[in-house]
DNA sequence: TGTACATCAGTGAACGCGCGTTCACTGATGTAC
DNA sequence: TGTACATCAGTGAACGCGCGTTCACTGATGTAC
């Protein structure tokens, strides 16, 4: 069942002339053509959950314009790709801060986070898999480590534990080791099932608790 | 620097024909190809780093044998790639079970294989990679759970386990979930630093080494 | 108010790319009788 | 002992592939004077 490639509603007009479609933008209205790439990116992203179903020509097809125009506004394709991904993951940020409202305390808000965590990286793998586990070769010039902290609110992460360690819940000191060390191991339960999904994981929900239940005690203080 | 692609010595013939070199195997003795090309196609891998760069014509020519010829003993590339890689990590084995020797007891002998398999993992990580991350579009039909088990010898680890529940030094129960979540954190942090090298990392090895006692600290027993 | 000019937002066509894989074939080796 | 035949271990040539990216160009919009 092969499907035409996707192009944007030709409007009222009964025969759309190829490329037609999209009126070109006035001057200094430019900046809408990145976002209308974005938004096509990300559709056809979520749809084949393949970043090498998202070639140039598709999305360029899809919002209506021709491949060139791309570069316009993206400097190549894996600029576009981690752009596409890094703006997906802002919800992250959102979502986090949401599960951890309901927090008991702070060594709950930060186990609500990490479960947050795994989740969304599970209900989005190929987003995650691109921002976390893409080789460094393939990272485009400018993915930084700072915007790469940021895309999975590291720095709110390092203030849950921060805020544990206030608490006397987790032992005294740097936050900052405990928090890669959580995170490190959050990131290995998420990755592992995104890439061997046929692997016999026994119940998966059960095995998430269980490695959240084996992180804290280890960040216990008085060990 | 371009360099010529690397082919077998060719021997004392002053001028050896192309494909000449190889003289071609009896009868009953096709396997020693395969040999060879297991051989060639894992120093191509360890010379480059990268499994694009081990292509069929690039170990087609190493050999000094035509590219079909590889498909003779290969379903398709990926087929070799991953076969390469899991005899490979044959030696993890055998380097878990030194590293294990001398453990002053169970939970030391479980340490130090964690230890071993980061380090591992970090020595070797296109291999890593290709095993481990690869996403499962991309991976042989023939690579099944258990041979990717076998390949990071995950009985063991289970084995491991089970010998610090009998010891006391774990909590009893069902060592396999505790495998699990032991492996996948050990395996979050070597995949971490395999994709994100450039990222501030402290001190890689305290790292690792607080990562491994917050991870005994939170199966021990009496939690 | 008119107009030469600059700039912006794109277009159209092509390049270059080596790659994995397939297909029909061959020449040497062994074997049945 | 000779020979027709089967089989094994390869070869040679080509297909198909859409892809990312570049380059020279254009037409509409705005602007200085």
């Amino acid at each position: 069942m092969r499907e035409e490639p996707i192009r944007a509603p030709a409007g009222g007009a009964p025969e759309a002339q190829p490329h037609g479609q999209r009126p070109r933008a006035r001057r200094g209205e430019g900046e809408r053509l990145r976002e209308e790439i974005l938004a096509a990116a990300e559709r056809l992203l979520m749809e084949t959950d393949d970043q090498e179903a998202v070639s140039i020509r598709a999305v360029a097809d899809a919002v209506g314009v021709t491949p060139p125009s791309i570069y316009l506004h993206f400097a190549d394709k894996q600029d576009l790709i981690f752009a596409v991904c890094e703006r997906h993951f802002q919800r992250f940020d959102r979502m986090a801060e949401e599960a951890a409202a309901g927090a008991a305390d702070p060594l709950d808000a930060l186990r609500r986070r990490g479960r947050a965590y795994i989740r969304f990286g599970l209900e989005n793998p190929e987003h995650y898999r691109i921002l976390f586990m893409t080789k460094p070769a393939r990272q485009p010039a400018m993915w930084t480590p700072e915007r790469m902290a940021n895309a999975f609110a590291f720095w709110n992460h390092v203030a849950a534990v921060q805020a544990c360690v206030d608490a006397g819940l987790i032992r005294a000191g740097d936050p900052l080791p405990i928090a890669l060390q959580l995170w490190a191991s959050v990131h290995g339960i998420t990755a592992l099932f995104i890439s061997n999904p046929d692997f016999p994981w026994p119940d998966r929900e059960r095995l998430i608790e269980d490695l959240l239940d084996l992180l804290v005690r280890g960040t216990r203080p008085g060990g």
